[in-house]
DNA sequence: TTTATTTACGCAACCGTTTTCGCTATTTCG
DNA sequence: CGAAATAGCGAAAACGGTTGCGTAAATAAA
């Protein structure tokens, strides 16, 4: 038996593989009986069309590239949620690339896509990444690029995100609110621009309450667990330490709560936490964790909507446009009051 | 300026294309100075091949479709994440379905597979997923399937699994070590094979315990959030009520917990929990949770390779064979001891 | 009735690579 | 030294759809 292919449909009915063709395609050039009959023979027979001989000539992959720092996290996993949703709506497939945070990872990970494996990409940059020239250059070669949570201001296209400017500084007068005399931001080391703006907002909540910033205020941390957990136990053994955290990543969050517990710091007497994070073990940890909830789910999906949606347009521009999808604060025991 | 194709570097170099795809390609009838040439340009010019020209013309995409029920899970996501690590090693390309834990959704999805748009697939089936038709009907068509977690026995192919029989029988012994008189067994209506494995483990511990095994021992969840919690409630509240759950589920672990707070039921004194579970927060729930740790990453990741292996070869066959890679039980503040 | 338009389909080029086969020039070997 | 082997490259046919254009017949307009 020869591979199923146009042509076995085309010699079986006596038509010519454009013909065919057209039909599968709803064509108006071809009639109504003529599209039934193909289409009832292609049903029979099981066909279906070879996804790489359409791509190669329609030079359309029906494919989208989804380019994340990883996929253990609550977070971007609800965004491939948010992502698939749309995508199976629209007849596309989802790429799934991940970087580990890897600068040069996300380079070859873009530098692939300018082959036109993919019609559109939806990244999330890693924390490494410093500037945006790879992202530029491959936008160069008609591959739009639209960037979920994790943003470079500087390359024009939509950027969906949430208030995380609102968010921190929200999160900051409840933990001031809350009897904090000496709160901490905790972050890790990188050029991100949504660390930048969470750093940003709990600065304003301090000089709004007449609270002194400063340096010591920011809790650096990395990629690299154990170090983070000797940066924190140590911080948090100190003389002067802290009594409140706002947690910018919730990976952290864990790692806090472990450090705590290894020295005895009860949570919130002595120290009130609160975290960016999705997980939704939040309300059972011990004790339940105060969270900024991202819309995971809805950035994703708002983000490969407008991607989507600019794809099936004929020249399609992608407008330079920031799209901000609000996040909540939802107040656990981890903070009083 | 035209794209930038084979046809290109030809001209440039004043070869044919043939020579240049084949220099490309690293052949043997090509000699070095040639090869070095072409490399050279194709490097200055920044050129990438169509994957899909290549995929069309040799028959293979260098793509493997991953189909499982969802991704906002601990264990599916360190899954993807095992598979990720071969595929990026390997060249390969990763394709992400959701079934939503339809059986609809997954028939739809390997029928697609059937175009050819990936070389081989990995996949954990659905619940609701009663017969594997649609597999071996996939199969049929030379597209390899390798199973991992939730299997289909009666296929003919790898299935990687952990070893959920055992591990559900030790958890139940445990159980039952710590002092429960009446131990309940909590799932889901479902065919699954890794269901009905720890099921049976959980009802030999009983038999060698000497204690009655009988359908109320066992709770039956779905995959209605609402639902579920009250079925948990209802049974957690009655008379003669359990007091120790084995749960094998990882997300019906977070709503035992749930009805346990809103009942006021104390974790380990009233009611003792073991959930298969690869929740990281696990240690730091309100009690930490005793948890079967299964090897997701390993899962995944063993199961990938075995494909893409097969997918190497010229003829490659696929055993019928059962990899088990085993799960860890630890022991924390939710079950006494 | 003539002309213009529409309908329905076929022809063939095309998408960009891969691969078979054939050709020539050079080398190897008996 | 002649034959055989080899090295290095090119021509062209795939791979399986898609699409612009041409055309014959059917229909509408004049």
């Amino acid at each position: 038996m020869d591979k199923l292919t146009i042509k076995t449909l085309a010699k079986e009915l006596q038509l010519s593989v454009s013909t065919i063709s057209k039909a599968l395609r709803d064509s108006h050039e071809i009639s109504i009986e003529t599209k039934k009959k193909v289409l009832a023979l292609a049903d029979q027979l099981n066909y279906t069309p070879n996804p790489y001989a359409s791509s190669l000539r329609k030079r359309k992959s029906k494919t989208i590239g989804v380019v994340i720092p990883e996929v253990v996290n609550s977070f971007f996993s609800q965004s491939i949620n948010g992502i698939e949703s749309i995508a199976k709506e629209k007849g596309y497939h989802v790429l799934i690339y991940l970087t580990h945070e890897s600068f040069d990872n996300e380079k070859s990970i873009l530098k692939d896509f300018e082959s036109g494996r993919v019609d559109g990409v939806l990244i999330s940059v890693c924390r490494e990444t410093e500037n945006s020239e790879h992202i530029k250059e491959l936008m160069s070669k008609d591959v739009p690029v639209i960037f979920f949570d994790r943003v470079f201001n500087d390359v024009n296209t939509v950027k969906v995100t949430t208030n995380d400017f609102d968010c921190a500084y929200n999160a900051t007068k409840h933990l001031i609110e809350s009897g904090c005399k000496n709160p901490h931001f905790v972050s890790i080391i990188s050029h991100l621009d949504i660390i930048n703006c969470r750093l940003e907002g709990f600065k304003k909540a301090l000089d709004e309450c007449k609270m002194p910033f400063s340096a010591g205020n920011i809790i650096n941390c990395t990629t690299n667990w154990e170090q983070n957990y000797n940066t924190l136990y140590k911080k948090l053994k100190a003389v002067k330490k802290p009594d409140g955290l706002l947690c910018s990543i919730e990976n952290l969050s864990i790692i806090i709560y472990k450090v705590c517990q290894d020295l005895g710091l009860k949570i919130p007497g002595a120290l009130q936490v609160v975290s960016f994070s999705n997980l939704d073990t939040a309300s059972f940890l011990h004790p339940p964790l105060t969270t900024i909830t991202q819309p995971a789910y809805e950035i994703g999906k708002t983000a490969a909507a407008i991607l989507v949606k600019a794809l099936e347009k004929k020249n399609f521009t992608i407008p330079n446009e920031q799209v901000v999808i609000p996040s909540e604060l939802t107040i656990r025991q981890s903070t009083k009051n």
